[in-house]
DNA sequence: AACACTATTGACCGACTGGTCGGTTTTGTG
DNA sequence: CACAAAACCGACCAGTCGGTCAATAGTGTT
């Protein structure tokens, strides 16, 4: 046996999956070209498809990899509150802002049996945000929680689309604002709230 | 001068251009061909550029249409409650959904030019929202009502991203209930709101 | 009826895309 | 050290895209 696989062919996978990602995200994965994401890189386009087979390959390697961190990370703090979950979903999104806008505007260009599993993992992550909701309202339940769940998760997801990093509240800041509304928003659901 | 524009010129451009918008929502901007735009649209791809320019000044025609609509609509409410304002969102996105999916995915692909006006609308659009908010919670300003406002659009525009026509809560349902959610989220930021 | 212009089309074009291939360089292993 | 496979590249390919064009059909005006 001649030569085995490099001893870092894993983490050049993943500098060339970071590399791509924060390209495609910038350029929108459609209109960003395989010898983009290459030069962007720093490598020539054949070597991409030397460590992936096609460029949805790379996108789903991209949205998998994100997808599962995400979801580590949120796991491990359950159970807990739902000021917490809120808090835990932004900072994880830290340095994969990348990874999330592509997950927003690219899972869907996947053909079904490469989205299901990763529709899979957001729908875990769904589940674990109900589950907070429902602790602080029992009441909430079927579609109505389910309303409330998206609503949480619109929050979190239009972050990324108008905050600049340096400008305007902090993370962290908006962290805690964010806590604040949904807590608030949660509990109002279901009363008369007259101006 | 021996003939004119035909008088059914703008119903036809308006048909051209909502039947474009919702094969370009359906398959996304960048995806859609020009070819399958018009046949989803029954004509020749030559014909449409005989109405317009190019494919960027169908979408920007597009999406100029639909926010000023919009604008429009909720312009209209003005000056009124958060709740009323909430649900004028909501219902003026009905029918609307193609042109909404696009302007979210699909400006930010037009040059700077071009974006510029449209996003000016966005801007309107967003002062008239936060303007109520400030209404009810005359303490937030700067960055932190900026902040809150962006919040509320995440929930607005979040929706057609989860929601089924036909399946959970109706439009009305959830309007209300995004009302609700909205009211007391808006009211919940900034106080202790602990478990 | 003759005209001038609009409405509409199929055929076509250059540019660019995702992907392949033959070849060179590098490196772990026997 | 020899050598086989991995790592890497420039050049190329077939297909698709946005866009053009020459030509035909239709219509309001004189």
């Amino acid at each position: 046996m001649p030569r085995g696989i490099a001893k870092n062919h894993d983490e050049k996978r993943i500098a060339l999956r970071r590399g791509a990602a924060t390209y495609f995200s910038r350029h929108g994965y459609d209109r960003a070209s395989m010898t983009g994401a290459a030069q962007h890189c720093g490598v020539s386009k054949a070597l991409i498809y030397h460590y992936y087979d096609s460029k949805e390959a790379l996108l789903f390697d991209i949205l998998e990899a994100h997808l599962s961190d995400l979801l580590d990370v949120v796991e491990q703090d359950q159970p807990t509150s739902l000021t917490d979950l809120v808090q835990a979903f932004l900072s994880a999104y830290e340095n994969a802002d990348a990874e999330h806008k592509l997950q927003l505007d690219a899972l869907a260009t996947l053909p079904p049996e490469l989205q299901e599993p990763l529709v899979d993992l957001q729908r875990q992550m769904v589940a674990i945000m109900s589950r907070a909701i429902a602790q602080k309202r029992p009441d909430l339940t079927g579609d109505r929680l389910r309303a409330v769940t998206m609503s949480v998760f619109g929050i979190l997801n239009w972050f990324y689309m108008w905050h600049r990093p340096g400008k305007g509240l902090s993370r962290a800041e908006y962290g805690k604002l964010a806590a604040e509304f949904v807590n608030g928003g949660v509990m109002g659901v279901g009363e008369v709230t007259e101006t």
